[in-house]
RNA sequence: GCCGCUGUGGUGAAAUUGGCAGACACGUGCGACUCAAAAUCGCAUGGGUAACCCCCAUGUCGGUUCGACUCCGACCAGCGGCACCA
């Protein structure tokens, strides 16, 4: 026996693990399906947070091979994209060669962990035979007219040279270089994304998707689906009608100006009418330079300019008002413009502030007697003073509101009763709303509408490093799909990658790869020089790693069948509303087309906190506070920072690494292992005795006390419960509290490493040692988490088999109860004295022996307690 | 501005979901072992108090309750997301 030697030790059992493939058993009934964000392999390799989510699902993954499953745990390399290329530019090296290295790199790194990946499922989207699938898709969604050519102005990015979709960008920035973006038009491809925002909006609850509330709450968010009306106000004078979206119909009767987007081509439709046109151009020209970072420092101060000699004719009112172009209308969303009721709607406040316009108060904050609060008010109850009911304050609220809006400081926005609105005064918001929806559509004026802040997804890049679009524009036949079996595509090798600037891509140089024949009438025919953007890849790996040499189909749909959906999928909150979103959207999609068989991918989503930088900021070179977990393997091993990153805290929660800490871990390995393994622990009389305990020789097998076994006991069921909710810092809290008891049951015969043997070899040893089947339970119970030691101890302890063949230990219940109990007794809720007492005691016998308690007899100054309260296995409160 | 999350020792954090606040670990102090140091082992470690009984203590203020880190209300601070979406 000797001192454990991680070094050694964990390179022997990768080496096994390896050879002998126990974890590609995919025989057995049940499945599980484990799944990482797979990274993207940048130049500066990993560092100690990337490879905590990894860690997470390997913890799981083993722990579910314990229980029978055949688990699915794959790994790969989402290696197209800007940065990639972005590093081969600045470091003059072609990108496909970056990515390789990069990946063997972050491939050395990852072994040292001990995963169980199955690395012959290994996907990387940069291969050919991959991305000809991605290609596929496209062709499909290109089919069902779910990929178009769109002209409209996109986000631009100056500096990556790039059209951006909207997720890509951070507050007005580029989210990868930080570059303002411009609006740009630009023929691109978009894919139709908005045709399936109900069903990513519903589906979130529909399919009982077991994610964190934050995020499905952020998807909820970014789809943001918004339901109203819509309808067309006629113009004095024109044949030309102004189509409004608005969410507050209720409001119409307050509606004293209308509002309409600069670059809006009623606009220019309008201009023989219009009498001051110089101002209006120049007014256009000008918001038209704005950049969205500009536009929102300046949301406070409203600019417009009236469209002089257009009078909009209010439906309800039948009322003429004037209309303006302002930059703070989005052309993009709703129908471009919107009726502006001041009295009841922030902006248009503001705005009607400045220009000195009308406003009149259609909605009184108030509720009438005979409509109910919820009626009204559906989300609203006033803050009460003490003493006060909700009438009350409601009545005292509603006065000041009503005194505020007179006064004309306040802008009321929430929903209320309608006055000054003709036959619908009287009426709650809400009713209001459907009865004048039901009139527009009496008019033939208007109907309901829905609305969403998504936005389709613009596809293309003008880059070299992404799967090229397989498009062929052709004179005559328009764009037309390259034939299925010309997949995949290839990206051409070319000696200039840098962008060109001109909104085309850096393919556009290579001639001979963009001049060919069009596939349907064999005519001249130029291939798209724009490439697909980084999140395409990401859409379906998850699909790629169930079959992943298949030449036929993006997936086998029987294999597909077995394991999807992703039972468990782990990664960066920061995907929230990227690659969440578009994976679903992409996922939905090949359902829709039978390729797949689920409405949803990812059954199970949890988020890992980052591990941040001693110093709290995030690790990164520039701030020189980068952790290599090479170094921390090499001094601790791979066991310890394994147990280490999941102890230190909360899962979910972002935590500053500490490398002191992982001493903590360490020391709980080394004292497992000196349980029965070090030199001398001193509670075997030497060598023999222990092969003696370790073949359970009579004499030599040891005792478990009740104690310990009832501890064990709980521990299996807490350990078990932890790692199925991810709680793997109490779970290995839990298992150091059993594993120092283990320790102290040889207490006074261990002798402290490195003393003096003489001393201590004159004092008697006992043999005092716990039962052998319980210390293997511990063993398993900890495999999960370290792997390495756990086999190392496992074969010590006389076992030829890994023990991941072994089965996760089940819990006794009739042993996770103790006998005694320390019950708190309290006087008056205050803890006076905690008694030993039997589990199952009862009131009565509780409340005997608290009252012949010292102290309990002191607080209760000799009165009779006037109340008990006893709860059965907890607590004794006496009340004088 | 809106939405979401979080606030507990010197530090990372626990708390069976309303029942002994601080498990487990880091750090620190003292001790054992050692010629010495490291490692290892033991004891202590929220604050007040010399010390016990005790008193105070889970961001702040209030409420509900026999009893609140936990539930309710208001506020403060920090983090994340969205940001003129009509």
């Amino acid at each position: 026996m000797s001192n454990y030697d991680h070094d050694k030790i964990e390179k022997k059992w990768q080496e096994r693990w390896r050879k002998e493939e126990i974890y590609k058993d995919y025989t057995r009934p049940k499945k599980f399906y484990a799944l990482d964000m797979f990274p993207y392999p940048s130049g500066a390799g990993l560092h100690v947070g990337h490879p905590k989510g990894y860690i997470a699902t390997d913890v799981f993954s083993r722990y579910k091979m314990l229980q029978g499953y055949s688990v699915l745990h794959p790994m790969g390399w989402d290696a197209f994209g800007l940065p990639a290329e972005n590093y081969a530019i600045v470091n003059k090296i072609h990108p496909r060669v970056a990515v390789e290295q990069n990946i063997t790199t972050f491939k050395k790194q990852l072994e040292k962990f001990g995963f169980t990946y199955d690395w012959e499922r290994e996907i990387n989207t940069t291969d050919p035979e991959y991305y000809k699938w991605t290609q596929w898709a496209f062709l499909k969604m290109f089919e069902k007219g779910l990929a178009y050519q769109s002209d409209e102005a996109i986000n631009w990015c100056p500096k990556c040279q790039t059209g951006l979709a909207l997720e890509d960008l951070e507050g007005g920035v580029c989210e990868r270089c930080g570059t303002e973006v411009e609006q740009k038009k630009m023929r691109q491809w978009v894919l139709k994304m908005t045709a399936y925002a109900d069903r990513l909006l519903y589906d979130l609850d529909k399919e009982k998707l077991n994610w964190e509330e934050a995020i499905l709450e952020q998807q909820r968010n970014w789809i943001g689906r918004s339901e109203g009306a819509q309808f067309k106000m006629a113009i004095v004078g024109s044949e030309e009608k102004l189509e409004v979206f608005t969410t507050r119909l209720d409001t119409v009767f307050g509606m004293t100006f209308a509002l309409i987007a600069p670059e809006h081509n009623l606009v220019q439709k309008l201009k023989p009418q219009i009498k001051n046109w110089s101002e209006v151009e120049k007014y256009i020209d000008q918001a038209q330079k704005k950049t969205d970072l500009q536009r929102q420092t300046e949301i406070k101060k409203k600019t417009g300019v009236e469209l002089k000699g257009v009078k909009v004719i209010n439906p309800f009112t039948k009322k003429e008002i004037s209309l303006f172009a302002s930059d703070f209308v989005l052309a993009s969303y709703g129908t471009g413009a919107v009726m502006a009721v001041p009295s009841h709607d922030s902006r248009d406040w503001d705005f009607a502030d400045k220009y000195r316009i009308l406003k009149i108060q259609v909605i009184d904050p108030v509720f009438e007697e005979n409509i109910s609060v919820s009626n009204v008010y559906p989300s609203f109850i006033p803050s009460t003073l003490k003493g006060e009911t909700i009438e009350d304050a409601t009545k005292r609220w509603r006065k000041q509101e009503l005194e505020r809006i007179k006064k004309g400081e306040r802008c009321f926005t929430d929903d209320g009763v309608l006055i000054n609105s003709g036959e619908y005064n009287g009426l709650a918001s809400a009713e209001a709303r459907k009865k004048m929806i039901k009139w527009l559509e009496k008019e033939k004026i208007g109907q309901s509408a829905v609305n969403y802040k998504m936005r389709d997804w613009v596809f293309s890049r003008q880059r070299y490093w992404g799967e090229p679009i397989p498009i062929v524009h052709c004179e005559k036949c328009g764009a037309v799909a390259v034939p299925y079996n010309e997949l995949p595509l290839k990206l051409p090798e070319v000696e200039q990658y840098e962008p060109t600037g001109t909104g085309e891509g850096p393919l556009v140089g290579i001639s001979e790869w963009v001049n060919t024949k069009c596939p349907k009438c064999g005519g001249p025919g130029k291939r798209e020089t724009n490439t697909m953007p980084q999140w395409a890849g990401s859409s379906w790996y998850y699909l790629r790693y169930i079959d992943p040499k298949n030449k036929q189909a993006l997936v086998d749909k029987q294999k597909e069948k077995d394991w999807m959906p992703v039972d468990l999928y782990v990664g960066g909150a920061e995907h929230a509303t990227r690659h969440l979103l578009y994976a679903r959207f992409w996922h939905k999609f090949l359902y829709d087309i039978g390729a797949v068989s689920t409405p949803e991918p990812f059954k199970r989503l949890v988020h890992v906190g980052l591990i941040q930088a001693e110093d709290g900021r995030k690790m990164s070179k520039r701030w020189d506070n980068v952790i290599n977990p090479d170094d921390v393997i090499e001094q601790y091993g791979a066991d310890s920072i394994r147990l280490y990153e999941m102890f230190m805290g909360p899962f979910t929660q972002n935590i500053s690494w500490s490398t002191k800490s992982v001493v903590g871990v360490k020391r709980f390995l080394d004292r497992t292992w000196n349980c029965f393994f070090a030199d001398y622990t001193g509670i075997f009389i030497n060598d023999e005795d222990r092969n003696k305990w370790i073949k359970g020789e009579a004499g030599a097998e040891g005792v478990t006390s009740h104690e310990i076994e009832v501890l064990l006991n709980k521990t299996i069921k807490k350990v078990s419960e932890d790692i199925e909710n991810l709680k793997f810092n109490t779970a290995i809290s839990q298992l150091m509290v059993l594993g120092n008891s283990f320790y102290k049951v040889g207490e006074k015969e261990r002798i402290p490493l490195g003393s003096s043997l003489d001393k201590y070899y004159s004092e008697s040893i006992n043999g005092q040692r716990i039962k052998k089947s319980d210390f293997e339970k511990f063993v398993i119970l900890l495999a999960p988490f370290a792997p390495h030691m756990a086999e190392e101890l496992w074969s010590n302890l006389g076992h030829d088999k890994s023990i991941f063949t072994e089965s996760w230990p089940e819990y006794d219940p009739a042993l996770i109860k103790e006998d005694t109990i320390q019950l708190p007794v309290q006087v008056n809720g205050k803890v006076r004295a905690v008694l030993s007492a039997p589990a199952d005691i009862s009131e009565e016998e509780a409340k005997k022996l608290a009252l012949s308690d010292e102290n309990v007899k002191k607080w209760l100054e000799g009165k009779e307690p006037k109340k008990v309260i006893f709860v059965k296995g907890r607590l004794l409160n006496l009340l004088v």
